[in-house]
RNA sequence: GCCGUUAUCGUCUAGUUUGGUUUAGGACGCCACCCUCUCACGGUGGAAACAUGGGUUCAAAUCCCGUUAACGGCGCCA
């Protein structure tokens, strides 16, 4: 038995990302991906991505472009693959079915797999045996010394065999970089049906295949595959074939620390993507899960995880997606970011994913970044701009009126300090309109006045609401600024007609 | 059921290889206080963990053995 491990060749190692488009791009591919990525990276190798799609019934164009535009998203550029092609092609499993079948007939033909032509129902009958008898189930082979007449005959009847290797009844054992030595009993595990057919071939073999053919060095890959691992390994020493390094990543859990699916809430990057993540954020939030520095370090560029990755650093256990820890990665990067960059994705999102782009193209070019600059300590997302920030993008807003009486104002006395802070706000010009100028005029007055000395909230409460219809929102001066005298002015009318109608009345 | 993997604060983790520097460090979240017209931001402080039993040792989160639990796989899916 060949024990070759691919050395890293002249050019570096080579990783791969294979997804198969038949969901929406998981993020748990996303970390997949980003640590393929990060390892090619640093070590100078190639990333390479292949679709799995010989699930002809499952596999969707759609799929498929999502997988794309999520991997553009985070920003993991593939060296060969879709779209840039490579030596290596095609990139796409459907498109490989001559090799696939070529391999297909060279095993058959030496006698390393065999046609089996068990029905599915006797197959099922059998595990269902075997599973109450305490067994692993696993397959007869009752095939597998078939007479060769009797096989040609079956064929010649049209009856539809598939592909099973014969697997070898000794323990098998591998490396693995993150865990360490795996041995596998592979009398547990029988012969495995490598295709359906000879142009329908399973994952478990295309992949040996493609991995080969693409000269891929190291196997970066779920936690999940582990079991795959002792099959693919196999199929790689009938076709001799050198063995690749492996490293399993730990999975992704959800909050009940079962492998993170939709019943836990949103899992494709896409969905984070119309959230209003950054994907800078998301890069890092999952590159922290199950990997991190010695360091305290957890705000990292993909710059900087590159140089500093490490496959040594990944860790065993499965790591919970904690969707608090991504929005405070966010909040940082947004934080972080220059204001103009900020603007002009905020723009994109709202553009895309919301209906204020209109409102926005009637404004001067420099709105959004008026209320960016006012905004962004308080947002975590951009989808918090459409839910908290709705007031600055709107003609109207609607509110109680109630929300308008401060503690235990009135009605008449919140009329009286609207009035006040009308009054304020029409002495100030137009081009004196700023925020800072706004809160001197306001707290000038306000320390020569007792009504509002000890109790600021009484004059400014109310300010603050016309202007938001909100509880909770940026200071009024703030608001003001970006709303502009005009509107600020039309606002706070508007709040003192809303009171006349409803407020006073009713006392 | 069988096979495999894993096990440090609620969560992500540092420390485990080479036992003592650890009254176990950081981050998220949480709580309190400060700032304050509200909400955030910011600042200060706090609660919070070595799964369990047994060894080895002067000394164990760190080494050895067992137990338990959780998860993953056991497809003519990938």
């Amino acid at each position: 038995m060949s024990d070759s491990v691919i050395s890293p060749s002249l050019f570096g190692p080579r990783v791969r990302m294979a997804p198969s488009p038949t969901g929406l791009f998981h993020v748990g591919s996303a970390r997949t991906a980003l640590f393929n990525y990060l390892y090619a990276r640093k070590t100078g190798g190639k990333f390479i991505l292949r679709i799995e799609d010989t699930d002809k019934q499952r596999s969707k164009k759609e799929y498929e472009q999502n997988i794309i535009d999520s991997l553009k998203w985070l920003g993991l550029k593939w060296d060969e693959g879709p779209e840039v092609g490579g030596e290596y092609g095609p990139y796409y499993q459907s498109q490989r079915l001559d090799i696939y079948e070529k391999y297909l007939k060279q095993l058959l033909a030496e006698d390393k797999a065999y046609y089996c032509f068990c029905s599915l129902e006797e197959l099922k009958a059998q595990e269902l045996e075997m599973l109450i008898q305490g067994l692993p189930p696993k397959y007869s082979g009752r095939c597998r010394d078939l007479d060769k007449s009797l096989v040609e005959q079956y064929l010649a009847e049209g009856k539809q065999p598939v592909i099973r290797l014969k697997m070898p009844n000794s323990t098998l054992k591998f490396e693995d970089v993150i865990r360490g030595e795996i041995k596998t009993d592979l009398s547990l595990i029988g012969d495995i049906i490598i295709a359906k057919g000879l142009r329908e071939p399973l994952y478990n073999f295309s992949v040996v295949i493609d991995d080969y053919l693409m000269k891929i060095t190291h196997v970066i890959r779920g936690e999940d595959h582990i079991s795959n691992t002792p099959k693919q390994i196999i199929i790689q020493e009938a076709l001799g074939f050198p063995r690749p390094i492996y490293a399993h990543l730990p999975l992704i859990l959800g909050l009940d620390r079962s492998k993170l699916s939709k019943r836990h809430g949103p899992v494709s990057v896409i969905e984070y993507q119309k959230m209003g993540y950054l994907p800078e954020a998301l890069v890092n939030f999952l590159a922290l899960l199950g990997w991190h520095l010695s360091t305290d370090e957890e705000l990292l560029s993909l710059e900087e995880l590159i140089q500093k990755f490490s496959l040594e650093r990944i860790q065993k256990s499965g790591a919970i997606f904690n969707i608090k820890k991504l929005d405070w990665f966010n909040s940082q990067y947004l934080r972080k970011m220059n204001l103009d960059e900020v603007v002009a994705r905020a723009k994109e999102y709202l553009e895309t994913y919301s209906n204020f782009g209109e409102f926005l193209k009637q404004r001067p070019s420099d709105y959004l970044k008026k209320v960016l600059s006012v905004e962004l300590p308080r947002i975590t997302k951009f989808s918090d701009l459409i839910e908290t920030s709705d007031f600055f993008f709107q003609e109207e807003i609607i509110y109680s009126q109630e929300l308008l009486i401060w503690h235990n104002a009135t009605p008449q006395d919140t009329i009286k300090s609207l009035q006040k802070a009308l009054g304020i706000i029409e002495s100030i010009p137009e081009n004196e309109f700023q925020q800072a100028n706004l809160q001197i005029k306001f707290f000038t007055y306000i320390n020569d006045e007792p009504t509002y000395q000890n109790d600021k909230g009484k004059l400014l409460w109310p300010l603050r609401v016309a202007l938001s219809g909100k509880q909770a929102s940026p200071s009024p001066f703030e608001i003001a600024e970006v709303l502009g005298k005009q509107e600020t002015i039309k606002r706070i009318k508007k709040a003192i007609e809303l009171i006349e109608k409803n407020g006073v009345a009713k006392n």
